[in-house]
DNA sequence: GCTCGATTCAAACGCCCGTTTGAATCCATC
DNA sequence: GATGGATTCAAACGGGCGTTTGAATCGAGC
């Protein structure tokens, strides 16, 4: 009875994040999901309305609580740091833990779902775009106004710039992917890899956040052929 | 006759790029496809063999010349230093010139084919990631051992994961896709955006790879909850 | 123990899919 | 101008898709 016991609805998000995650979205059929949850075909219909609107509870499900976290964790550093500018690393820490919490805990998805997210990341589909975009909006905007008070030296659009490679980054690592097999024969052991991980992109990040800003010069493009 | 006088394969080829760009791999079907193409339904698997064939096909066509000319120009670049070791940035032009060549040339297929790839590179069917891994293997190679010479610093493992993060921030960024809309009201004029984006990715890039290893203190991770 | 809304179920609906087939057409070669 | 391989074509194949339907079943409240 125990993983059985869940309700019904519970059931289908779990199996969806799980073969979301290994053959998208489209690939995915409910004749497979439904079967691999344990429920009727016409539970999705019945319980989410539609495939696409399961979709976003797949996303929302795990999403919501996280970048309510780290928007929590934001200001927790802010109200210890009694109004002096956050140090960089520190909010980077505030975007990273939660999102290393999340993939640590099988509970809430683990690294399934930050898989999912990251495909989603990549998918031109105007209701996933659509959805990321308001799922995103109020965390993104925090941590604008967090990030520009701790890099006085960088104008809003180059922060804006930055914020971008910090997101590829971050969703290309924490979904996990690898496309180019980079990491084959890097990674001996499993344990704590993650953790690992984050030790490692967080300096990364914050070395280019604090960059200075880019000579004209070092990239000269032949702009004929 | 300009047009539409291409061969077949050719214009197989192009519709291929645009549509699998707009909609992905498996919600382009072969029937929108062919008639975007203005070919018979039929022509597709007598060309290509499968869907899946061409679509490696629409990558190989613009993936080849674009690694083999970043192997060149790296290549290129060591000739002149005559021995001694390459500057990251110039390591990281040999990367970013021929992809932004490319994102910018619309007879190779411009910013639609690095969306293709972009998507591609979160994509988990089988099929596609050994494609990439075996297509990109020799050109990592490369440019993993300039960046040792380049980087001394870094250890061989530390380097590979710095050159995971620069993949991350690389496919986001040329992909174009955005998923958060951070650029929405960043980007007044479309002209020369692709340069002016290198131009601030390249110092990101660099400073983040040649950044201090990382203070295991940095990022305090609360392991119990 | 009957009622009634919520849920589950098997079955079907209509549609589109990737692929195959075999005949029709093209066109360089003899 | 007949030949024959390469290409195009219309049509069909078998199957899977997301969704809908209407009856069966459940279970709390009276």
């Amino acid at each position: 009875m125990d993983a059985l016991s869940q309700d019904t609805k519970t059931r289908i998000l779990d199996a969806a994040e799980t073969l979301f995650t290994e053959h998208g979205f489209e690939a995915t059929s409910l004749r497979s999901l439904t079967s691999a949850a344990g429920v009727n075909l016409a539970a999705v219909n019945y319980h989410f309305g539609s495939k696409e609107e399961l979709f976003q509870a797949v996303l929302t499900r795990r999403l919501d609580p996280m970048n309510q976290e780290r928007i929590d964790l934001l200001a927790q550093y802010e109200r210890e740091a009694g109004g002096k500018p956050l140090t960089c690393e520190k909010i980077l820490s505030a975007m990273l833990i939660p999102a290393l919490k999340l993939s640590r805990d099988p509970r809430r998805g683990g690294k399934d779902f930050l898989r999912v997210l990251g495909r989603a990341y990549a998918d031109p589909a105007p209701f996933i775009r659509n959805f990321l975009s308001a799922q995103y909006a109020e965390m993104i905007s925090r941590f604008k106004d967090a990030f520009l008070k701790a890099l006085p030296h960088l104008t809003k659009q180059e922060l804006t710039w930055r914020l971008h490679f910090v997101m590829g980054a971050l969703s290309y690592t924490l979904a996990g992917t690898d496309a180019l097999k980079l990491m084959a024969q890097v990674m001996p052991q499993d344990k704590d890899n993650d953790e690992m991980l984050l030790q490692r992109l967080a300096p990364f990040l914050a070395a280019g956040l604090k960059a200075p800003l880019g000579d004209t010069k070092k990239l000269e493009l032949v702009a004929g052929d």
